[in-house]
DNA sequence: GAGTGGTCTAGACCACAGC
DNA sequence: CTGTGGTCTAGACCACTCA
C-alpha cells in the first residue's frame, strides 16, 4: 500500500457548492478524464474492478456500477477473463453509421475507395475556422470516392492540420481501408470522439459528374468533426453520398 | 403468501436448449411480456422492487440490475419516492426525434400542425400490405401540413385501420397536438413503439406545391410503422420534409 | 492456478413522495 | 409515518483467459 497513487479517496461531496454526487458518478469521471486526458487511449487495458476499488477506496459493487454505465455509454467495453478495455472506435465508413446499404438481401457489401485528390496546402477560410487554427496554417486535403459494386457511391473530402500528420500528403504514405487506425498507431493520435451533422442537399455539378447523376438530384452529406484528447479537433471531412443508396432505420422504444 | 402468482420461481436454466441465462434477463423478460400482451400499458406503475422480488424469487439486487437494464433501454422510468412506471412515448414531432430544427439561437420553435385532408375509405394496395391487411379494408387517411415560423414545412400522411379508430375521420373528433395520447387514451389502443425508416428524395410536384418549393428540390423523407401490443400495426405514416430546414447532429462515443 | 469479469445475495442507510 | 427508489457495502460463486 505504499503506491503513491493508492488510496486517492474520492469523497462524495463536491469542494464548490457543497453538492453531493454519487461515488460511482465519481468513478466515471475518474476513468473519463484518464481518457480525456491520454492518460488512457483506445484499446487500452484499464485497472482490474478489485484495483479499481482499492484505488479509489469505494466497494467493488460500486466500481462494477460505474463500469456498467461507462460500458453502456460505449466508452469501455469488457472480455471476461481479461479485462475491461478504453473503445476502439471504428470511424470509418461514415455514412454506413446512419445508413445501411440498400442491399435488401443482405448480401457482403463490397466498399471501395479511391484516393483521387492529396496535396499539401492552405485551406479554405471556412474549413481553417472549423479546425480552429490560422487561416494561412498548412493543410493536408485528401479526396476519395467510394464505389459500391463498381458504381461511385459517395465522396469524401477531408482536411487535416499538417503538422500533426506529417508526410500525409505524400504518395508513399499508404492510406489503409481502416484510416483512422493509420492515424491512431503511426502519428500516435489518440481519436478520442467526433460529431456529425447530417442534412440533405440538392447535388452540385462537380458532385454530379463524380456520382454520376444528374445535377440537383438529393444527395445525403454528413459533416464531421474529429477529435483527438483535450477536445483539439484534428480533422474535418465532408460525405457526400447519393441519397437513393442510403437509408436509415430505427426502432422507438 | 397465498397470493397465487406470489414465488412464480424463475429457474435460469432454459427448458428447450439447456442454455442458462442469467436472471436479472430473465426479470427483463418478465417485464416485457407484460408491456407486449398489454398487462402493462404506458404510464402504469409496475410493482415495486421488494414485492418483485419476493414474486420472482431473486433477491432485490438482481431486480435492480433488470430494472436498470430497462431503463437504460428507455422502456421504463423511475420516479424516486413514487414508484417504478412503463415509459409513455411521445411519437409526435416525427422528424424532430431525428433533426433538430435549424433555429441557431436555441429559441423556442413553434409548430403548427393543419389538418388538410380527412377521409374514410380504401387505401393503395402498398399502404395495406405495410398495415398487413386485406386490400379492400376500410382506412382513414389523414394529411397534415406542418408549419415553423408560419412556413410550410413538413407534410404527414398517415394510414389507420378504420375498425380500431371509429369516427377518427369525422370533423367532430379534434386531432390534438400530441395526436399519439388521443389514441391511446381515447381508443384505448397502447402505442408500444415504432419502426422508422429515414431517407432523402427529390420532391414530387405536388409536394413541391404544398411546400413551397421548386419540384426535385432535396426533401427528407421520414416512414413509419407505428405498432400496439402483439406486434399489430395500427398506423403507416410518411412524413416529408423541406431538407434545407433539417439536420441532425450526434456525437460518437 | 491466478486473475479477470459476470452473476447474485442480503442486507444497510439515505432521499423523496404522499398520506 | 410508510413505502418507494437511490446508493453502497462485503462478500459469494461461477466462467473465462492465459501462462
Amino acid at each position: 500500500m505504499n503506491n503513491p497513487i493508492s488510496t486517492t479517496k474520492i469523497d462524495p461531496y463536491n469542494g464548490d457548492a457543497g453538492q453531493v454526487q454519487p461515488l460511482y458518478q465519481k468513478v466515471e469521471e475518474h476513468i473519463k478524464n484518464q481518457i480525456n486526458t491520454g492518460e488512457l487511449t483506445p484499446g487500452d487495458l484499464i485497472l482490474s474492478e478489485p484495483r479499481l476499488s482499492k484505488q479509489l477506496d469505494v466497494s467493488i459493487g460500486t466500481v462494477k456500477k460505474a463500469l456498467d454505465n461507462l460500458v453502456w455509454q460505449g466508452l469501455l467495453y469488457r472480455h471476461q477473463g481479461k479485462g475491461t478495455f478504453v473503445s476502439r472506435i471504428d470511424f470509418n465508413n461514415s455514412l454506413f453509421r446512419f445508413f445501411s446499404y440498400a442491399d435488401e438481401k443482405g448480401h457482403d457489401v463490397r466498399i471501395r475507395k479511391f484516393t483521387t485528390e492529396r496535396w499539401l496546402g492552405k485551406g479554405p477560410k471556412k474549413i481553417c475556422q472549423l479546425l480552429k487554427v490560422e487561416n494561412d496554417t498548412e493543410l493536408v486535403y485528401l479526396e476519395r470516392i467510394g464505389h459500391i459494386n463498381h458504381q461511385p457511391t459517395f465522396i469524401e473530402n477531408s482536411w487535416w492540420v499538417a503538422s500533426m500528420v506529417p508526410d500525409l500528403e505524400k504518395e508513399e504514405t499508404h492510406i489503409p481501408d481502416l484510416f483512422y487506425a493509420l492515424i491512431v498507431d503511426h502519428y500516435q493520435i489518440p481519436i478520442i470522439r467526433a460529431e456529425e451533422t447530417l442534412t440533405a442537399e440538392a447535388c452540385d455539378e462537380s458532385t454530379a459528374e463524380k456520382l454520376n447523376v444528374k445535377k440537383d438530384s438529393p444527395i445525403v452529406v454528413l459533416n464531421r468533426s474529429t477529435f483527438t484528447i483535450a477536445d483539439k479537433i484534428v480533422e474535418v471531412r465532408t460525405t457526400k453520398g447519393r441519397a437513393d443508396q442510403f437509408s436509415y432505420k430505427r426502432e422507438i422504444r
